[in-house]
DNA sequence: ATCCCGAGGG
DNA sequence: CCCTCTGGAT
């Protein structure tokens, strides 16, 4: 089972495998919606100013967006970014008493926040069934045949049908570092993965020059 | 399908 | 120069 290798591979809990585990449901929000298109490692760099300045939903709802354009723009993006960021925190006052939703339906409801951020969310901050599809388990699971689909929903769907609720969330975090460290996007180390005797992507790699 | 957009690697 | 990095909204 792909799950167990995963597990022995990148072991460790979703507190230890996500550093923003332990902050609490808003801060892990505003860290997911900072992470799209950027590294991880830069919005780790760049959320304790943000949070020294703005560490809740209400002081991030009255905030002004330029100051916090000028607090995130190194993770890119950062005029939607901010501009969802503040939209984000003040639905969240308005709507939810200050409180991030566990519902998918009403955590994607919130500015800048889609299915992907929604299950992060989920998993991660409420421990609940989550499996987040970003373009790492996208292109991942389908390396590793577990999927055929190629819209993040469907993949999704058969995602979950190959893993227990409890475990999705550390299993899409480990297909992530997996695909980090080795399941690379454009010169995956076919010859160092540990999947070798199983993968059937591993075949075409093996005539192929871009393969480390 | 396209736009948003900075930073770092090759 | 090129590409990629835990996406989401239009």
């Amino acid at each position: 089972m792909t799950d167990e290798r995963l597990a022995l591979l990148y072991p460790g809990s979703a507190v230890e495998l996500c550093a923003l585990a332990h902050s609490g449901p808003f801060q892990l929000l505003v860290a997911t919606i900072l992470s799209a298109q950027c590294t991880d490692e830069r919005v780790n760099r760049t959320t304790p100013a943000l949070f020294a300045r703005f560490p809740t939903a209400e002081t991030l709802a009255s905030a002004d967006v330029a100051e916090v354009e000028a607090l995130i723009r190194s993770t890119g993006f950062f005029r939607t970014k901010a501009r969802n960021l503040v939209a984000m925190a003040t639905v969240l006052v308005e709507r939810f008493d200050g409180r991030v939703p566990e519902d998918l339906t009403e955590l994607v409801t919130l500015p800048g926040v889609g299915r992907k951020t929604a299950n992060v969310v989920r998993s991660v901050a409420f421990g609940l069934p989550g499996l987040p599809v970003d373009t790492h388990v996208l292109r991942v699971s389908r390396r590793l045949g577990l999927t055929e689909r190629t819209d993040p929903v469907g993949v999704e769907s058969d995602l979950d049908r190959l893993v227990p609720a409890r475990r999705r969330g550390v299993f899409s975090l480990r297909l992530i570092l997996h695909g980090r460290a080795t399941c690379r996007a454009r010169r995956p180390r076919c010859r160092g993965c540990a999947f070798g005797d199983f993968c059937p992507s591993t075949s075409m790699a093996e005539s192929c020059n871009r393969c480390d």
